[in-house]
DNA sequence: AATTTCATGTAACCAGTTACATGATTCA
DNA sequence: TGAATCATGTAACTGGTTACATGAAATT
């Protein structure tokens, strides 16, 4: 409860890993060192707060699994607030400014989405199409103006850029095919 | 002067321009909102700030451009001591932490690289490469030995990863090509 | 007995964001 | 004269980093 907390990527990758199986600070900072989210962050200087402050706003629940010891293993679960929250940042729409500011994030949001369903994954995957190729059309446009006024390794990067947006539209499109081929193969499946 | 601070994006990005040019915080600021350099914030609560610690440091330094009014445009330019840490910092050794936790930060450095010489700009792509290649071998194996044990979303966000430092390679490698091509032709033209 | 690993936490610090304040200059 | 733009700045806040502290449990 009380104010709403910008939802950080710390925190959503705390919210979405503990979603997938209740987890202790410890256990999130293991994934975080061990795993290819190690992307984000860990030092307990961060996990810890992140914890206290999700369960200050009624999303996450830490239980002692062994009440006798002074200083017990705090497993933390969702609550049906945080299933909640967690649900609209996944169904969140992606915009510009997710691909430019925030693309680890929006990547992040994929990770976790299997739970809200096939026909979700999709829909994401369009909207994240639509907006790299709206973006990757203006980047070739400022490209083509700028060609000329700027340095060398200016231009250089300014491709490096259009070029990494590129392959992730290359990458969304064949996650596209091969979602819908697992439908067409295995019949409907749900979640979970 | 006085101790070392870290090297920000910011605090590059401040550097590099006013290498290229004299320029005031209000400049900084329309660069930061108008170029493709945008993806390194803007704000006079983050700008104005940075440049005062930059002198304080005395890597650069501003002189008002009219004396007469009370509130005059301050224009920047890098002291030699400004002068010497860029291009420390343009020197630096790529690394695998590069890759993972900087990698705007030092595709900001190569932005701002012409400056070294064409050498310079060729032993930073070669290593670049090269740390390029190998980490991409590094995410293959881990793909490999998670497949199956990971959710689809998990793998393919892996993928999408995989994909783009694949895409990053291929740009470096035609970016040496071009480099190496320029000095064929024009014949060992020297920078500025 | 000593070391390592498990496990949670705090304190000082830092860079950047948002929002606000201030005033000059230019233009309608 | 009033509005927009030029131009510099401050204050409160936030989220994360580093470094440290504490102590239990497991291993050697």
């Amino acid at each position: 409860m009380s104010d709403p907390p910008t939802l950080t990527t710390l925190r959503l990758a705390i919210l979405g890993l503990i979603s997938m199986q209740p987890m202790s600070g410890y256990d999130l900072r293991k994934v975080f060192e061990t795993t290819p989210m190690g992307n984000f962050s860990s030092s307990p200087g961060a996990i810890y707060p992140a914890l206290k402050s999700l369960e200050k706003n009624g999303w996450v629940h830490g239980v002692p699994d062994k009440q006798d010891t002074l200083r017990p293993r705090l497993v933390y679960s969702l609550t049906d607030r945080g299933d909640e929250v967690l649900n609209g940042e996944l169904d969140a729409t992606v915009t510009r400014d997710d691909l430019i500011w925030r693309y680890d994030q929006m990547m992040l949001r994929f990770a976790f989405m299997e739970r809200r369903g096939l026909a979700r994954l999709l829909a994401f995957l369009e909207e994240l199409l639509t907006e790299l190729d709206a973006y990757v059309a203006h980047l070739e446009e400022v490209h083509e103006q700028t060609t000329g006024q700027t340095t060398v390794c200016g231009r250089l990067a300014l491709e490096q850029g259009i070029e990494g947006y590129r392959a992730n539209a290359r990458w969304a499109r064949r996650a596209i095919r091969e979602l819908e081929g697992t439908v067409e193969c295995e019949g409907g499946e749900e979640n979970e």
